[in-house]
DNA sequence: TAGCCACTTGCAGCCGTTTCCATAGCTGCA
DNA sequence: TGCAGCTATGGAAACGGCTGCAAGTGGCTA
């Protein structure tokens, strides 16, 4: 038989009411009853508040994170970080993925999350205004990770001063004719972040006087798979680049496999930066450019807890720094 | 203000019990009353019964998902699998990581899941006979993945198995002095996956009349960084293995970097096979050991989830295939 | 001794849904 | 016609914890 709040009461001898208030720690109860609540409590091994009865009083004590996917390595990530801060707080998380259309309709439209959770933490996914009136209808916390919006918080790096600093650096060491390994051209989900590093890239270009020829695109849809092909097109045209701009490692690493299965060497033959320092950059010796992935997932958690507390405070956007981590992927043009 | 069964029953004209029996497609309802009753719960977009409130009843409508990792390929891998067939059940994912020791004291005798869950798919967390009773005790359907216990449902590999055909992989092709780059000595949650791998490589070696030495393990922790380091160790020493068999892809991707860096290559001074079937095995030549990581995360969910219907059906453990995929980290010894 | 205040405590209703039990209406059969 | 055996429906009691309000306690002052 289950034990709960009205058994610690009948142990304690006294009312459930006293029971939740002195469980919760707040005033008015004596010292003296609440240690004998306390004791009685142990004595039964009562758990805690059945999370789900205190959630038909509109706490649910569980934040939903939402996310495209979840086994990709940034993901996963920032769902560590924001994990970690989480269960430190007592607060649980409850997963959604939405790597399909139909999944997110259901999510934004029918009001999945309705009554499930105190707060949403929202991942790279850039929801249409539409879906966005839908979530702040909640009236619940949300923090967003990978993307700003006016009306609520959220943690994200410069993805146009990253791409500059990258491009940059391609720049430096004097490579003239410049490729970009970007995502897809038709976004499926919307991100602005594909976007926002291309108009990094061009930006320097424009400014260093170097001419950009279409060509010099292709497109590896995030994955090392896709930038694995997308680099044996690439490499195929005429007027090869000498150095590339990967919109992620992930990519990076991908293009990076590529080009030494075409015979060719990095960097000897073609520098390669890649974008989001990627555990597995290390170990390729691949240049980057580093963000706090894992960091940003934590401070969305906090972000929202903080609001949780006092739900008055003020939505807040934060912009963490990225840093170039020159390895051996990169080197001056001859 | 928000509306549940009850405006919808107000709408629909008839008791809050007949909208509940035939928003759940229970039997007894007049088809007419029910399309009133759902033509009634569309104009108010209502939108799910409160789970919140549904658990009260016991069921929670969602599953727990432990896991000592969420970020590690492996682990975000079994997630991400479990997520998808929980989702397409319409069932919530609740995440619980426990990296510290500390939370999972907290998990296992202080019943952090009572009444949180309806089900628990357990990820490669080998809990202690103690813990398992306190798991039981919740009397909920539990999965297991990566290993088997006789009491529960659970989706595994035969790790012994798979560490047998990479050995003898290697010593057919001519290799006798094998290295053996392990997890950890002492591990701290007690898998027991290491043990097997490195049974099932012991078994082979004393099959084909191999010596071994000792000097030849070392310890990488299942990282990189620490297999990495664990190489460099194993490299310093006399009598250097001609080949390698790594417990993790990602031990043997670190390892790989660190042979590079002692200006050896692979295969052509030491061959090198790994264990699990990373996505970055391919892209680094690796070969390995494949297993169906995401496919035993939905396999785990199907499994509670049929218990879960059927309360009094059987647990049954599941062993699935492994595979050895040959790329060019492993080459004839001369 | 009455009156007031501050501090504790208990009562009872409530949150949204499920479910047990009762009831009402209908059918078929003796 | 009477009765058993259905089906369709509603009333109300759970489920477990929160909370507004009232009431009780004891100390203090006038």
């Amino acid at each position: 038989m289950a034990i709960g709040i009205k058994e610690v009461a009948a142990e304690a001898g006294v009312s459930i009411a006293t029971v939740s208030r002195a469980l919760r720690g707040l005033h008015h109860v004596n010292p003296d009853t609440r240690k004998k609540i306390l004791d009685a409590a142990e004595k039964l091994h009562y758990p805690i508040p059945q999370s789900s009865a205190k959630a038909l009083y509109g706490r649910t004590n569980s934040v939903g994170v939402v996310a495209p996917y979840i086994s990709r390595w940034y993901f996963a990530q920032v769902i560590n970080g924001a994990e970690q801060a989480l269960r430190e707080a007592g607060l649980d998380l409850l997963l959604y993925n939405f790597s399909q259309m139909k999944g997110r309709e259901r999510l934004f439209q029918h009001q999945l999350l309705k009554g499930r959770v105190d707060a949403l933490v929202v991942i790279s996914l850039p929801p249409t205004e539409e879906e966005f009136e839908s979530m702040l209808g909640l009236g619940i916390p949300i923090a967003l990770v990978g993307m700003h919006h006016a009306q609520c918080s959220s943690v994200a790096i410069d993805d146009v001063a990253g791409a500059r600093t990258a491009t940059q650096h391609l720049v430096n060491l004097g490579h003239k004719k410049i490729g970009l390994l970007s995502g897809r051209p038709d976004d499926p989900f919307g991100f602005s972040v594909p976007q926002d590093r291309r108009n990094g890239f061009m930006q320097v270009l424009a400014e260093s006087g170097l001419e950009w020829k279409p060509a010099r695109e292709v497109y590896g849809d995030f994955t090392m798979h896709g930038a694995s092909r997308a680099m044996d097109d690439l490499l195929a045209r005429p007027d090869r680049p000498t150095a590339i701009f990967a919109q992620s490692d992930e990519m990076a690493l991908g293009a990076l496999q590529a080009i030494r299965r075409n015979g060719l060497k990095v960097p000897d033959d073609i520098s390669i930066i890649g974008f989001d320092g990627h555990e597995m950059a290390e170990f390729s010796d691949l240049t980057t450019i580093e963000q706090p992935v894992q960091l940003m997932g934590e401070m969305a958690a906090w972000s929202i807890m903080e609001r949780l507390k006092s739900p008055k405070s003020e939505s807040h956007s934060l912009t963490l720094p990225t840093t170039l981590v020159v390895r051996n992927s990169t080197r001056r043009l001859d």
